[in-house]
DNA sequence: TTGTAAGCGTTATCAA
DNA sequence: TTGATAACGCTTACAA
């Protein structure tokens, strides 16, 4: 059968011949109410192509079951680890997702916060946050669980965090490197993820310490500053960085993440250093780039989908009034072919 | 100043001393209203924290700004890349996106799109659909407009398609192969992309066909059939197919896409074969991935961000009553170092 | 220029 | 067991 453009509750209520609150409790299966005239109005729904109107629902429940998820570029497979964990759980608790990108600028990442806001949604899930205490605030008046993911914000208590402590993962990397046999060490860093950088730089920095390596300043590289809102591809900075960093007379080198690995084996070859023989490499992040580069690369595994997953347990725990508390995850290194001892030939 | 849960156009009426549409009147910038008047309200509700309820907008506008974003997954960087373009193209119209997965299961697609129904977004876009047309018919009931991106649906006219020519596209590929000199090519396929496969295929067989080339069967290897929703991962079926084509005479090899080319070229460095001296690969999509391989990928490439664009942008003309036409896009090769003449030793 | 009131589609609280 | 009715927050005729 043909039907109107949208068949609301009244609609039903016409045609069954009753008024539309009964209508409202057959649909919910409510007790107080005949399983005859059920049977019947469900029917009745059913044929007439009925689906009710989640705006209506949530305006009158206050409640949307949505959540807003705020990533920097779904380009990074990083990210899109993240978003399918977190789109997992809600897929399981019946909860639909607004995806969008803020390209790493602070300014559109606060627009599309507020936007999130007037949409109701239950929830906010935002990875690699840039934005400062001034408008964390703001966030709080919201009123709704926010969920920092991976926070690239120096400052301030936000309201929960998920995160993968970088700090020992960058030990892990360069303790692999060290217990090779390697000395002279490098790091390959960025600037526009200031917090996470850092924490793995200072990770790089403890290691050789602790391992009474005097480093020199030569062997840290950080690209350099791009303007907000400019996300230029890491494949690329690793390239460039790569060829700096062969200036250098390091054996091995620890890369902010696998993207940049990639880029700095790619120049690593044109130049015809051989990794791991000349050049041992390692990540950062166990992107599926790892398995298709040549050689498979030694890195440091973030669980993102883990992450993205309890980011969005602790947005329904927070909703069910539930305690919820921070979580740090620990990353593990991940030993493939590109790392080995220092002008090892045999491999 | 604190403020209790949310503010409404009533709060802001009462402490303004003015009726709530006098409010709605002056945060609209509505020419009916004094100067003075709408500026000390915009100040009030500024100072209260008003955000508007876009559920109750929607709700009375039959228009919520927002549309559903269909896909199989968001870690195939061919989507991430659809879900690029749509998503930039909805944030300059103002308009938010949903993003939900399939995992290739059409039962899913089904209970996705019913949610987005629900929610009464002003549009859909799918991508690889795999729904029938008897699902079809009742989409077109819902009445707003769908747009199908790289439809893997064999059935029906659907609504709106926007889509790459797989066909042509598979004929440059070969053709390149050919051009280069190789007469035994190979196609290596999957089973759970029916059509685009189906196209892709046809386009290898058109071509080796227009050259007089006779096909033999051993040459044309398809992946064995998964169970629906189950989504095995693309290198993987890649390393399969790479050692079963090894044991044909075959000097090249196109290949359904760039992560099956990867897991071809990972099983051939595994076997002592250098590509492309011993095997020329061609893969096709022009993922990011075809840069940080060894050697670097020539494929074929698809403008998919343009396609999320498009597809977008067919909605917002659907929506502001423009004629929209379907959209067939052409790729094109982009050679890179992955192929190169039959055992050509010089490269 | 402003206020009143109806309506968008639900659910929930009353009475009946 | 059912039916009115109010309420959710907003926009917009229609009156004043």
């Amino acid at each position: 059968m043909t039907y109107s453009y949208r068949v609301s509750i009244k609609d039903i209520a016409k045609t069954a011949g009753v008024s539309y609150s009964t209508v409202s409790r057959a649909l919910h299966d409510s007790p107080l109410i005949s399983q005859e005239v059920r049977e019947q109005i469900q029917k009745i729904a059913e044929s007439m192509g009925y689906s009710p109107n989640a705006l209506a629902q949530g305006l009158q429940a206050k409640r949307t079951n949505s959540v807003g998820l705020v990533i920097t570029t779904i380009s990074d497979p990083f990210f899109a680890d993240i978003v399918n964990g977190v789109e997992e759980e809600a897929k399981k608790a019946g909860i639909s997702v607004f995806l969008a990108t803020t390209r790493n600028d602070p300014d559109e990442e606060i627009k599309i916060i507020e936007t999130f806001s007037r949409r109701r949604v239950d929830g906010v899930i935002v990875a690699s946050s840039r934005i400062d205490t001034g408008y964390a605030n703001r966030l709080e008046q919201i009123h709704i669980p926010v969920i920092m993911v991976n926070t690239e914000s120096e400052e301030g208590n936000f309201i929960y965090s998920a995160s993968v402590n970088n700090f020992t993962g960058a030990c892990q990397g360069v303790n692999h490197l060290i217990e090779l046999g390697h000395r002279r060490i490098g790091y390959l860093g960025v600037s526009n993820r200031l917090v996470s950088n850092k924490q793995r730089l200072e990770g790089y920095l403890d290691t050789l310490k602790k391992n009474t390596i005097d480093v020199d300043p030569a062997w840290i590289i950080i690209n350099k500053e791009t303007s907000p809102g400019e996300l230029s591809l890491d494949f690329k900075i690793g390239q460039e960085l790569g060829s700096e960093i062969l200036k250098t007379d390091i054996t091995a080198v620890f890369c902010y993440c696998d993207t940049i690995a990639a880029g700095v084996m790619e120049t690593c070859r044109r130049r015809g250093f051989s990794i791991p023989q000349q050049m041992s490499v390692v990540g950062f992040d166990d992107n599926f780039i790892c398995e298709i580069l040549y050689p498979p690369l030694t890195t440091i595994h973030q669980p993102e989908k883990e992450i993205g997953q309890k980011a969005m347990q602790m947005i329904l725990k927070c909703l069910a009034g539930d305690d919820v508390e921070d979580i740090l995850l620990d990353p593990h290194l991940v030993i493939r072919e590109s790392t080995a001892h220092p002008y090892n030939r045999s491999n």
